[in-house]
DNA sequence: CTATAATGCGTAGCTTGCTACATTTTATTT
DNA sequence: AAATAAAATGTAGCAAGCTACGCATTATAG
C-alpha cells in the first residue's frame, strides 16, 4: 500500500505523549507540561515565553496556555524583566524544583523504551532520519528572526 | 546532549499535519478529516465510526468529532445498519466522492516530500524504525477487541 | 525627535486529541 | 426467558495545537 509515513508518525507522537502523560500523572504533570518545565529548570537564566516557542517550535497561544496552567498549579511564576518591560521572566518555584531529577529520570525512561531494541546504529539512524524529515518539511509555525546568522547547520 | 526523540516526533508530527492541512484548505479540510475522507472513500463497504476508530487508533470521540464536522459540510451522511442498529454507517456524498482523487494526490505528494533527499534504502529502514517504535510503546488507546484470530499479521 | 516597524504578550475561537460517563442495542450466560 | 456482559454511539469537559486579532513596549528610520 501507500508509504504513510505521516500515519505512523501521528500514531507515534500520540502514544509517546500518553506514556509520558502517563508516567507524570503522579506529579499533577501532563506531558506537555513536563517538558516545559525541564526547560526552565535545566536554563541559568530564567528564560521567556518567546524562547520556549523557539526552542519547541510551538505558537505564541500554545505556550502561553501550558504556562498558566503551570502557573495555576503553582509550579512557576512570572516576574517582570526590568530591562524590557514587555518580558515576563519565568521562575520556577519550589514545588516545580523539587520535581527536576524525577522529571528528568521519567523523560529519559520514556526516550529509551521507545528504542529499546534498537542497535546504537539504528539508533543514530533513527536521530538522523527524523531530522531531516524535520528539515524537508521546512518548519513552519512560530517563524521566527532570522537568528542573525543562516548557517543551515 | 539528550536522545530527544519525542521531541523530533513531535515537532514531525506537528510540521506534516500542518503541511497536509495548508494543501488541503482549497477544499475545505484539515489533514484529519482529509485523511478519514481518504479512508472511507476507498472502502468497498461504508465504514462505521468503530472501523475508522480501529484504523487510525484513535478514540471514539475524536473520530465522532471529525465525522460530525464532516457531515455539517456535507462530505458525508450517517445511515443506520439495518441488521445492526447500533451502528452508524458511513456513506461519502457527491462533494466527497469529488475529492477523492484530488486528495489522494495530495497525500502522496506530502508523503513525498517528508522523504525526498532519502534513498530507497532509508525510506524502507525509516518505515521500518517508525513502526517498531509504535511498538515498543505498545499502542495502548482505543483497546479494541482481540480480533478473534489473534496472528499478529 | 518623531513616525514607523518590530517584538512580546493577551485573548477569542477553532480542531483534534484524551478520559469518563451514560444510553441503546446486541450477544452471552444461566 | 431473564440477567448479565459486551459493543457502538453520544456527550461533557479538559489539554494542546493553530490562526488572527489587538495592545503595549522597544527598536529603527527619517
Amino acid at each position: 500500500m501507500l508509504p504513510r509515513y505521516g500515519h505512523y508518525i501521528r500514531i507515534l507522537h500520540c502514544a509517546t505523549d500518553q506514556a509520558m502523560t502517563n508516567a507524570l500523572t503522579a506529579m499533577e504533570l501532563t506531558a506537555a507540561q513536563g517538558h516545559v518545565m525541564g526547560y526552565i529548570t535545566h536554563r541559568e537564566q530564567p528564560p521567556c515565553a518567546r524562547d520556549i516557542e523557539e526552542a519547541f517550535h510551538l505558537s505564541h497561544p500554545t505556550v502561553s496556555g501550558i504556562l498558566s496552567r503551570l502557573e495555576k498549579k503553582g509550579f512557576i511564576e512570572f516576574r517582570p524583566d526590568e530591562a524590557d518591560r514587555r518580558c515576563k521572566r519565568i521562575y520556577a518555584l519550589p514545588k516545580g524544583l523539587e520535581l527536576q531529577e524525577t522529571m528528568h529520570r521519567i523523560i529519559q525512561e520514556t526516550e529509551a523504551a521507545l528504542v529499546q531494541d534498537f542497535t546504537p546504529e539504528e539508533k543514530e539512524q533513527f536521530g538522523n532520519l527524523l531530522t531531516r524529515a524535520i528539515h524537508n518539511l521546512g518548519i513552519s509555525p512560530c517563524k521566527r528572526k532570522p537568528t542573525s546568522k543562516e548557517e543551515t547547520t
